[in-house]
RNA sequence: GCUCGGGUAGUAUAGUUCGGUCUAGUAUAUGCGGCUGUCGCCCGUAGGACCCGGGUCCGAAUCCCGGCCCGAGCGCCA
């Protein structure tokens, strides 16, 4: 089949842009063939790009025949261009469609397609991800990720605004960051190196330095989860402040968590509407829960756990019934909680870290840091890790370390609450869960 | 890692309980033909599948054993 250059063509317009103002107007449009409708003496072809579909027709019997010829090759995926008139219908959900002049046929695609992009028989998230790049076409799948983006612009718009400083720290490192989590070797000339599972001690560091930072990024657990909210690589969005502590960063938290919804919601209708999904913008400030509290709480529904220790899996199941919306859990037992998570001054028993919940998952997680060398160094030995392989970690703290607080949120998870997503897979372009590492 | 559940055309499923009209059904996709306003178009038509290996049996998609692969939940973890 011959090809199309593109030749000196430029698009005009995306085609979510192409409204009724342009009428009678000539425009050029990239994209592709979502769909073919031939009904005989007129043909409806569905064109596609990024930001949504538009109609091509094609009265057969008016179309110039080269114009005729070319659509008549056309099939699902095939990228195209159309230099085509506008023009105002009362016969489209847009009330628009585009007679064509000019049909350029850039590339084709095979005739069985291994998903149906259209939504018509959707498949299992399995087959749907061996063929990612194909899955990514569908207008749900997009919704997610713009939903996704309008989500992490947001936060950075906000951060920026409060002065916070956008930093990158290694994703190679030499050793556990948090002890906890396993972490997957690499092989570093003639070293061991680690994938980090955490920016968290190198933002610490940086409390001494610029203060009020954020990072974006992936983040790597060499972990055997097995569930639709666990991935070996995720995105981590964290914060880490000087002279703050986990009240101070629960406020921001909110703000920040607030302002993505408005923002989500205001931006992104047409995408939720897209995935049938609707939430409410959570009022402020989040209902804030201790520990002692959830415990006594689910002791109340029958669901009984000893102090001190961890709410396992079903627990959250149960709470997450009973505050069915964001929450924080607080003043954790001190021994449930990593080693630099600072303990109450007056009970040490409890901590000053805290997660932020939405049903029954863990969305962020944050605290009150220990700022003092010997205290740190105590709660290591206490977890059995050992404080020399944290030696240039902790000289840190001998160059006038801050107070300071901060946490991390699970940007696929956030993505999974605001789309209404099930399955943390969704929310990710290309997930790397226990199972899967391609495509 | 543990416990369940599953593997049938490109996709999604029915059939497996209790082996036999299963020559494996349906939808959608695909090929071909038809149709001038569709928008999950419609109509006709064709091709297309029982994860692999072994066993029981006159007969296995169905029962048994082994293997491979996958999902859900738990644990771990965030």
């Amino acid at each position: 089949m011959d090809m199309d250059f593109i030749g000196n063509w430029t698009r005009t317009h995306d085609i979510n842009k192409v409204s009724q103002d342009l009428d009678s107007q000539q425009v050029v449009l990239f994209g592709w063939v979502q769909d073919v409708r031939d009904l005989g003496g007129i043909r409806f072809i569905i064109m596609q790009d990024r930001t949504g579909t538009i109609q091509i027709t094609i009265l057969k019997k008016r179309v110039d025949p080269e114009v005729l010829q070319k659509s008549d090759l056309l099939q699902k995926r095939f990228s195209i261009a159309v230099m085509g008139t506008v023009k105002k219908t009362n016969m489209t959900p847009r009330g628009i469609e585009i007679i064509p002049t000019q049909i350029k046929l850039l590339n084709i695609a095979i005739e069985q397609l291994p998903i149906d992009i259209t939504g018509k028989t959707p498949a299992n998230i399995e087959t749907r991800l061996d063929a990612r790049a194909l899955d990514l076409t569908a207008e749900s799948t997009i919704a997610v990720f713009k939903i996704q983006h309008t989500a992490l612009q947001a936060i950075r718009s906000f951060l920026f605004e409060k002065g916070y400083l956008e930093v990158h720290t290694p994703r190679i490192i030499a050793s556990a960051t948090e002890g906890g989590a396993e972490l997957f070797g690499v092989k570093y000339f003639d070293q061991t190196a680690y994938l980090a599972q955490s920016p968290q001690l190198y933002k610490e560091q940086l409390t001494m330095s610029l203060e009020k930072i954020f990072e974006v990024g992936p983040f790597f657990r060499a972990e055997e989860s097995h569930t639709r909210r666990h991935l070996s690589e995720f995105t981590s969005v964290d914060i880490e402040q000087a002279f703050a502590n986990a009240d101070d960063v629960m406020a921001l938290l909110e703000q920040v968590i607030h302002h993505v919804c408005v923002t989500v919601k205001e931006t992104c209708s047409n995408e939720l509407h897209v995935l049938k999904y609707k939430f409410e913008v959570p009022e402020l400030p989040f209902k804030r829960l201790t520990y002692t509290e959830v415990l006594e709480s689910l002791k109340e529904h029958g669901v009984d756990i000893p102090w001190g220790e961890d709410i396992p899996t079903e627990a959250f199941r149960e709470l997450g019934k009973l505050y069915p919306f964001f929450y924080f859990v607080t003043d954790w037992p001190s021994k449930a909680k990593t080693f630099y998570i600072k303990p109450r001054r007056e009970n040490p028993e409890v901590c000053e870290g805290f997660d932020l919940m939405w049903r029954y998952i863990e969305l962020v997680s944050g605290g009150t840091r220990i700022e003092h060398k010997e205290q740190l160094v105590c709660r290591m030995r206490e977890k059995g890790l050992n404080p020399e392989s944290f030696k240039y970690h902790l000289q840190a703290f001998d160059w006038g370390m801050p107070p300071h607080a901060g946490w991390a949120i699970g940007l696929e998870r956030l993505t999974m609450v605001l789309s209404g997503r099930k399955n943390i897979r969704e929310t990710t372009l290309y997930p790397r869960d226990r199972i899967r590492l391609t495509p």
